[in-house]
DNA sequence: TATAAAACCTATTGACATACTAGGAGAATG
DNA sequence: CATTCTCCTAGTATGTCAATAGGTTTTATA
């Protein structure tokens, strides 16, 4: 599957703000921009996208930047990738009323649906604390020796 | 999840020719669009990459149409879907040797990658033939009872 | 052999989304 | 009051999608 790279940096950005945050000090834009050799201006145009949908926090001002709004163990990943792009986890629209549609309903409900529910079952139960810790250990314990 | 209508006419027109060739008989393109209420001259254009990725075969002429190449029991929805969309089941590249890069890579490992097996998988381990006959009994069964 | 019906090929077009870049306004801190 | 943040808006280049259109070639059949 292809992602965007407004999703891919969103996800970066929020993963790094979880990762970064210690205690009640916040990350700023030009921070996570540099840790991750992003785009600063690019990157806040994407960080309000996550603040609009309640998972971050901002603080405007010197010293200020952007802190987690909840608990880390609250946050679903579906919420995150949802904030970031509403078609992802969407479920495809099939016609109401067209007689012809009928196969095309069909192989909406045996082929895209489940497909969909897969994503949404596994992005739901999964929480953004124990992703970030999951990708944390990754990071420490290096890539190659997990390669499939 | 968002699919281009390319996929989507293109898995119908697959099944409709799945389900509507009789023995030896071919079933043309302006046949499925009349049937599936599809633009023929759009779907002249889909059935070449079901063709070009060995799933049909064309058969030029008065009488012509397009008939399945293999054993319908022998084409994976996989290949379906691949043939009209590489992007789909596709694993996210990620990039090698930006040290900054690590988090995203984690990500990707994480996130993306398990998404992408469990799509692959499951389209994977679905062959043409059950898939038709799936969609065939949505259809003479009645859909709403079924909905979740 | 003429004709009709079919696949095939190529070009064009409008709409839309993506992936940025750019410039500045407003708020908070010291 | 100056600095450093977020925030807002605009613009732009690129690419893909979803068709529409017009014609060419192949082939069965009358």
């Amino acid at each position: 599957m292809r992602v965007s790279t407004r999703v891919e940096y969103g996800v970066l950005a929020l993963v790094d703000i979880a990762l970064n945050s210690t205690g009640a000090g916040s990350v700023s834009a030009i921070e996570i921009s540099e840790r991750q050799g992003i785009s600063k201006k690019y990157l806040e145009q994407i960080l309000p996208l996550l603040k609009q949908a309640g998972l971050i926090r901002a603080h405007k001002g010197l010293g200020g930047g952007y802190s987690l709004c909840c608990n880390a163990d609250s946050i679903k990943m579906s919420d995150v990738i949802n904030a970031l792009d509403n078609s992802i986890l969407e479920q495809m629209e099939y016609e109401e009323g067209d007689s012809y549609k009928e196969l095309s309903r069909a192989i909406n409900k045996c082929l895209w649906r489940p497909i969909n529910n897969q994503m949404r079952s596994f992005t739901e139960g999964m929480s953004l604390s124990e992703f970030s810790q999951k990708c944390g250990n990754q990071m420490t314990n290096g890539w190659d020796m997990y390669i499939i």
